[in-house]
DNA sequence: GCATAAAATTGACGCGGATCAAGAAAAGCA
DNA sequence: TGCTTTTCTTGATCCGCGTCAATTTTATGC
């Protein structure tokens, strides 16, 4: 079947036996949608969580005042919402797609069954304790690095240390995701132009070594 | 037995059997330990995680410029460093006691068997999704709020809306804590003071309902 | 008890980045 | 294709908070 095929090449739950991952296939619905889609708001009930296969996905909260805080972007591969599986009926978060996406929703009771499976249980726990670490590592660079160290980070673990990086987000989303505002990073951008650190046009950013090595 | 009465008293894992409870306490390690004692550091190997009964107990990172960034600051009836279980062989955080502490040492092999148990491990899960949740609220402010916000989530967050709070920290950890200098929170205080909001003397904070509205 | 260290306060100063406003460029749409 | 709307850029200004340095206060040890 399809579904199975594409969870086989998203790597979720590499560890995982056939049988978990044959049961998994069966029982998560697969989700397309286009680009600026929100699949579900902070505060709002629910009673599922996301695989995200394709494309990239916006988490963000936001702030008594109005302003978007992104949490974390996802990327193909990762889960999202599992925090609705177990604790509390209400999504914490808001989820928008900043492409087209193809993701996959699983139940709660779907998902309680699986966690039976041994090797499933221990792949789950692992993702969660990742994620933990992710937030965690957040927290250190917001409080002690400055925006350009942030930007280098940001595009360090969506895209690795490569040359050149298909970007597939809009500055302004960018500018959220490491917590400043456009016009900062826009001034950013500038400065990295005029040391020749990075360059960005059309959708398509150009590194230099340098860039990767001074912070 | 002993540790089975703390256990019942700290509100560890509340939902779970009586088997899984009594399984618990029979292969968790009481530890006592006096103030500013260093329970593990960041980077540091280990295979043990912690149930915290007494006292309260500080975790933080060092930047590479060497800040000491607060990740949490953790309270009776928390568990930290479950990340070592399952993830990496290595703690991500430094964990010093802040006061006197008991706390129980629980090892990876002895969790694993528990998780076996399905009160036990929702148990588990559920707490590792609080947490979560915690940190994503804990981002989402640190990228919003200003200090003085911060002030008052964290009293809030551990001691909740009260007029009379013992703090048993000291400033420069509260500071610390709430991602600010020492310098910034003493001009805060004496901020706080001239409104009438709060006053602090000798380890005793008392508040006006003032503070906890204006925000 | 004094001596030394650590914690807390206070002032002066500067910088990073937010905010506001206005214009340029690009994208969406009829 | 032209019109509207959003995104991006650029400049001016402002402010919160960090940094540095100098005291003062409190804690700690002999």
């Amino acid at each position: 079947m399809k579904v199975r095929q594409i969870l086989d090449q998203a790597g979720f739950f590499e560890g995982i036996s056939r049988e978990s991952k044959d049961a998994l296939a069966r029982v998560c619905m697969p989700i397309e949608r286009p680009k600026h889609t929100t699949l579900f708001r902070e505060a709002e009930p629910g009673e599922a969580m996301f695989l995200l296969a394709r494309g990239r996905i916006s988490l963000h909260k936001l702030s008594p005042e109005g302003r978007e805080v992104v949490i974390k972007v996802i990327q193909p591969g990762e889960v999202f919402a599992e925090v609705i599986l177990f604790e509390k009926k209400y999504y914490p978060v808001t989820a928008v797609s900043l492409t087209e996406i193809l993701a996959f929703k699983l139940l709660r009771r779907d998902l309680k069954h699986l966690l039976r499976e041994e090797d499933f249980r221990n792949d789950f726990i692992a993702m969660l304790l990742r994620k933990q670490r992710y937030l965690t590592d957040k927290i250190q660079q917001l409080t002690s690095q400055d925006v350009e160290q942030r930007l280098r980070a940001f595009l360090l673990e969506q895209y690795g240390e490569r040359e050149q990086i298909q970007v597939e987000i809009n500055k302004k989303q960018l500018a959220s995701a490491i917590g400043a505002t456009p016009e900062t990073l826009s001034r950013l951008l500038q400065d990295l132009n005029r040391r020749k650190c990075l360059t960005w046009k059309q959708g398509v950013i150009k590194t230099s070594p340098d860039f990767w090595l001074d912070g």
